[in-house]
DNA sequence: TAGATTGTTAATCGATTAACAATC
DNA sequence: TAGATTGTTAATCGATTAACAATC
């Protein structure tokens, strides 16, 4: 359906889908784009603009249907499918992303979690043994795995993306504070967490001189 | 120094600083926009651009000297003054921040967490004790906090905020899965893990249909 | 000096906003 | 029908890239 759709793009959509769950979960029907532009902080313009790189979801004289266009929105964004996404690390992150109570019931199914630290293989979390690392090539040579959770020390980052991608994975999250290299047919999202507090640091100081 | 400083410039500021550590660390003392912009997936001119936002810190027929530039970076960011953090909610993620390592030498101290469940009041997580969430606002009038770290349910997201904001709060890093409003005055970062997890799919949908 | 590379201005490209005809 | 609001084209704005004089 789509042609190219810019990262711009992209980056909203999952908020669309927040909004009108939101939208949905409260009685409302129905929206017109300047009212879900002024939720969102958004223009009417962009709105429009942003739905219509994938199709007319839209009515004239009356707006959009809200559970229609979540509908539309959480399949473009591939939500419903079953992802089977497996963990690499087992610290601080791998662990939240293992319990993340957000992810099953859209889809996103953990099916294993791998640590090299041997006081952590053979413990649980989030209901799954933590398997040795090393065992990491077999077990992908034996299920098909779709996601990649990389929350790892950085030095280890690229050459377990080789791995995964070596191993035909479709698309990599990493958390690792390092950029990892994909070929062009693996998709992949960094986090970066440590970054986006620098970002709120740097926006504590710089608020202040701002003067507009 | 710095004039206005777009969102887009910003974003990169940490990844430049992310990249000059490791080129320190790997013993290089010199490098030019073009190499830098190699390593990066930049353009030589671009990461000019960027760095002239601040200054001039380049050589002509030399380039940068890497700590110094790294150093100047780090300064713009705001890493080098002392952050008192606070994390509201001891969840997954709060528990993930709580114990996050990279946080500390960096001068990002977490001084309390809190959660409003009974059976975690009082335990322990990163060498802190759990405190109960009803005596946030009297904490935030006795000590001085700079950054509030939301890991909370969407529901409370925003009032927690207010909370935050009316005691004084300088920084909010929100990782509940709603966007949360702030005034001009106090800084925020959305984590928004899920949108994040939801972009990866797309994409993994997507690209396949990419044709550039 | 000659070569390299910056800082900065100008050109281009892409994303956002505005406008408006189509139509519910 | 009249009013509202979309889908879409055109105009604007901002960010990225290219070019080049300045200078180390």
């Amino acid at each position: 359906m789509a042609g190219y759709v810019s990262d711009a793009v992209i980056r909203r959509l999952p908020g669309y889908y927040r909004y009108l769950q939101e939208l949905e979960e409260s009685g409302e029907k129905q929206i017109s784009s300047q009212e879900l532009g002024k939720r969102m902080g958004l223009t009417a313009s962009q709105i429009r603009q942003d739905i219509n790189c994938f199709g007319g979801f839209g009515r004239q004289g009356y707006g959009y249907e809200i559970s229609k266009l979540k509908e539309h929105i959480g399949e473009i964004l591939g939500i419903y499918k079953d992802h089977k996404m497996i963990i690499i690390g087992a610290g601080n992150i791998g662990q939240a992303v293992a319990n993340y109570a957000n992810f099953p019931k859209e889809g996103f199914d953990v099916i294993g979690v791998f640590d090299n630290n041997p006081n952590k293989v053979g413990q649980k979390i989030g209901g799954m043994t933590i398997r040795e690392l090393s065992t990491l090539g077999d077990f992908l040579d034996q299920k098909k795995v779709d996601i990649g959770v990389l929350a790892v020390p950085a030095k280890d980052a690229q050459s377990l993306t080789n791995l995964l991608v070596e191993k035909g994975i479709k698309g990599i999250w990493n958390f690792a504070p390092k950029d990892i290299k994909t070929p062009e047919e693996v998709a992949s999202v960094n986090v970066h967490l440590s970054d986006s507090l620098q970002v709120l640091s740097f926006k504590m100081t710089y608020d202040k001189e701002d003067d507009k």
